[in-house]
DNA sequence: AATGCATGCTTTGCATGCAAAGGAGGGTGC
DNA sequence: GCACCCTCCTTTGCATGCAAAGCATGCATT
């Protein structure tokens, strides 16, 4: 299906920072570009426009540039998902329910996180957070909420890409992450909740 | 636009259980009996495939059967979001950012709720129940968490609108509402979060 | 009688043509 | 010189035609 492929395609550009957010985009343009006719084009934006990541503006779409509120809003229901995902996470591997191998994944892309970071590797310790996030909402086994996250993650990320990082958060990143996967490892689920949400809130902080 | 009309109006169907759960539903059927021609039905049904309400199903889509499974974490989700909504409404109620008529509103809709109820009219009183909670996401002014509710309640509301009420349980509803009501009265942020949380957890272990 | 295959039909997916809506730009009137 | 209007052009939205993919049905063969 052309229509699906133009539809991860786009997205992948817009994710990746390709289009810039409040850049325009008509059908003729992607269609072109692509070597596709308009109809799977059209089909696809639609999509996008249900993701949030483009908005309807007059003539055509454009990238959804995210004003300080939106984000704002956005890191509020981050906060709550994460919490929800991470307590999840803890109970679940409390009952034994977490393939062993889960969490010592988990562990090794914090580690590699920190590594990456101190490195100064922007782009892949952007990829590496997500990746570690995303871990924790798979490891809770929600379907919805995993996939809740990555609608809201999709969309944040196109607006945090360039302003992240100020100089000591790594460091609170990094000891906020191990006390997340300690109190999964614990099954404190309680707890793991709340060092989540209130780790999501921290990061919104930075990004003022 | 048409597409969007078709949208809307096959959702309507949907969520009003005109079409039932495992139905299908093909192009050219849905495009005859609205009399438009097959592509913006083609496009009002990725829509709902975006949103869930339908499932694409090797030819065409099927209306979306919600499994036990699937209902347990939407219910998970929406408990998360309604402790959220619910906490944000009541510090927004506290700094007096919220119009004093929608707390008034609010109650009405309970005590209106609480008759209905009590007259048996249980389709009045689905749509009443949502619009009471509506209300207090809409009260929490975060567009995200609104958004991402309805989402939810669209889904939700298709696989449970014949399996609600048994006996007892709307007294427990009414008080839940009542006291929900009381504590954003109050300004009480965490106190309405948890039990908005628990009334939505309470109405998940009732559909069992 | 059962199984495997082939054929035909249903239905989707894509491209293109056409009409209409919305803007931009230029021209004219004041 | 400025403002307003008109016209043309860009771009979307919808319909239809055509090709391909999937499925069921029926027939033949074992």
């Amino acid at each position: 299906m052309q229509a699906d492929i133009v539809y991860r395609r786009l997205r992948e550009l817009i994710v990746a920072g390709e289009y810039s957010p409040g850049e325009r985009l008509t059908e003729m343009t992607v269609s072109e570009s692509l070597a596709v006719s308009r109809t799977p084009v059209r089909e696809a934006l639609r999509r996008l426009e249900g993701d949030g990541l483009v908005q309807g503006a007059g003539r055509g779409v454009v990238v959804h540039a995210l004003t300080s509120d939106y984000l704002e809003h956005a890191y509020a229901v981050r906060s709550a998902l994460e919490a929800l995902t991470a307590e999840l996470a803890a109970s679940r591997h409390r009952a034994g329910r977490v393939a062993p191998a889960a969490l010592a994944d988990l562990e090794r892309d914090a580690r590699l996180l920190e590594d990456v970071t101190a490195a100064g590797n922007l782009d892949r310790a952007i990829r590496l957070n997500r990746r570690f996030h995303r871990g924790i909402a798979k490891m809770a086994g929600n379907p919805i909420a995993l996939e809740s996250l990555d609608r809201l993650w999709d969309q944040i990320i196109v607006s945090t890409r360039d302003s992240l990082v100020p100089p000591e958060r790594p460091d609170a990143v990094a000891d906020e992450h191990r006390r997340l996967l300690q109190a999964i490892a614990e099954g404190d689920g309680p707890l793991a909740g709340r060092i989540a949400g209130e780790h999501a809130r921290a990061t919104r902080k930075v990004l003022e």
